[in-house]
DNA sequence: TCGTTAATGAATGTTTTTGATTGAAAATGG
DNA sequence: CCATTTTCAATCAAAAACATTCATTAACGA
């Protein structure tokens, strides 16, 4: 049998049943065990699944409403598809920065437990810690609508800090600026947080590219830029920007 | 059966009956006593439930039925009566420091809107907010069992803030030792915070005085405890301790 | 065709899970 | 209060599941 065959039966298993035995795949499959072993790994991997021992369960699983389900048969939602990309690149034994915000908010569910996260954003918190992932919080004025942290405290705090990694949302990308959000003590946050990582990453699904608002970021520097779909002349534009590179899941 | 079956029958038990018996799901499951007593520990860990003797018992359902109706029915519980005292000492213009945990978390539906907050409990920050309260967090590593800011970083956010007032709750009371709790990184951060305000309030219902755990705050100073019911001798000899003053609402 | 690469299944030794057993602790019922 | 029963945590050996390795087979381009 056809690996992707193998596949599509595994994925549809777990459509309807949650959680599927790794002999029942076998028996439905005729393949070997060693081989189904292998593609749940990869569809792990892929975040299709999650394997536990006996067999694998689905992601979605636990919430069991059928509104999920259909969701889950149908490709994912570009939010989560940017934000299961982005989570791809992170390795274990990472210390990696989260920016406030809903995009971001997508990532943790897809983060590896063996990480140290930063975090300015309260509304991850929570999430954070039901994953059993250490998290530390910055510090200083929490901003009533984000449930941001900003403010000459935060950066205090985040001086403090170095990052592998760091994944910024953004409130708007603009072709000649690059990345923008209109609150100048989240932009300065932003910026810190940027100038104290190896890598960034800014996720932004296309519903950003239509911002109108924004407050340039002067000094960015080398970053990646995760989206789905870019106009052609966009992205050249920002391409040929310093040291920012787009890429697309 | 997967481990994950297992584990989505007892939360789905709980999710019907509130508390569920071991032999249930003994049952239910056709696994062995051992093996559902290691799978409650488990979900107990990821605080899914709550173990008790002889099975396992909702964490939401308590809090839904009996416990809200006899609140609002009766007289104020112990807890809040204690908050709306202690709440009634902040005046407009003050700038408070309100200590982590649940019983701190009461006083804040009562506080005045026109202060500034500091806390370390993450707990608060999202019914500060609503209250329009203007918040800033410590930060530092976010504890997963509480929510509350402790280690290096919390104390240093800390350092840069001065209190009118703080409200500290405490996991015990010990005659000799003064007030206590178990964890040492958190009681730094209390002893720091109490050092940092002009006055300091201690918030303990009298559950508080049968805990045994403690760790003592050396060199607490100035202090009022508000309580409700404590016994006579015990309290003379909180009184005479240095600076510790007894009030009950 | 040949040589190379990728996929597969069997064999190996290791790790995890499991259920039975033990004595300790907690609840129950006089 | 004590005796009895139930529930519990800890330990252990067996079984199941596991990752890894290796040889075989199939697929592919040169």
């Amino acid at each position: 049998m056809l690996e992707s065959e193998r596949h599509q039966i595994i994925i549809d298993s777990l459509k309807e049943k949650h959680t599927v035995k790794l002999q029942e795949l076998v028996e439905l499959t005729q393949s070997s065990e060693s081989t189904i072993r292998r593609d749940l790994t990869q569809l792990e991997e892929k975040k299709y699944l999650k394997r536990v021992h006996g067999g694998a369960s689905s992601l979605q699983g636990k919430l069991q409403e059928p509104s999920m389900i259909e969701k889950s048969s149908k490709n994912l939602q570009t939010k989560q598809k940017i934000a299961v990309y982005a989570a791809s690149l992170i390795e274990e034994g990472d210390s990696i920065y989260l920016d406030a915000g809903s995009t971001i908010f997508e990532l943790i569910p897809h983060l590896p437990e063996k990480i140290v996260v930063v975090t300015n954003g309260l509304m991850h918190v929570d999430k954070l810690l039901e994953r059993n992932i250490p998290t530390y919080v910055l510090g200083g004025y929490a901003k009533p609508k984000t449930k941001a942290m900003i403010g000459r405290g935060t950066l205090d705090s985040l001086q403090q800090y170095r990052f592998d990694k760091c994944f910024m949302g953004v409130n708007g990308i603009h072709p000649q600026f690059g990345y923008t959000t209109p609150d100048q003590e989240e932009a300065q946050v932003k910026q810190l947080a940027i100038s104290l990582s190896r890598e960034a990453y800014v996720l932004a699904d296309d519903s950003k590219f239509s911002e109108i608002a924004f407050s340039k970021i002067s000094d960015l520097h080398t970053a990646t830029i995760i989206t789905n779909q870019i106009e052609t002349d966009t992205e050249e534009q920002l391409s040929t920007k310093t040291k920012i590179k787009v890429v697309t899941p």
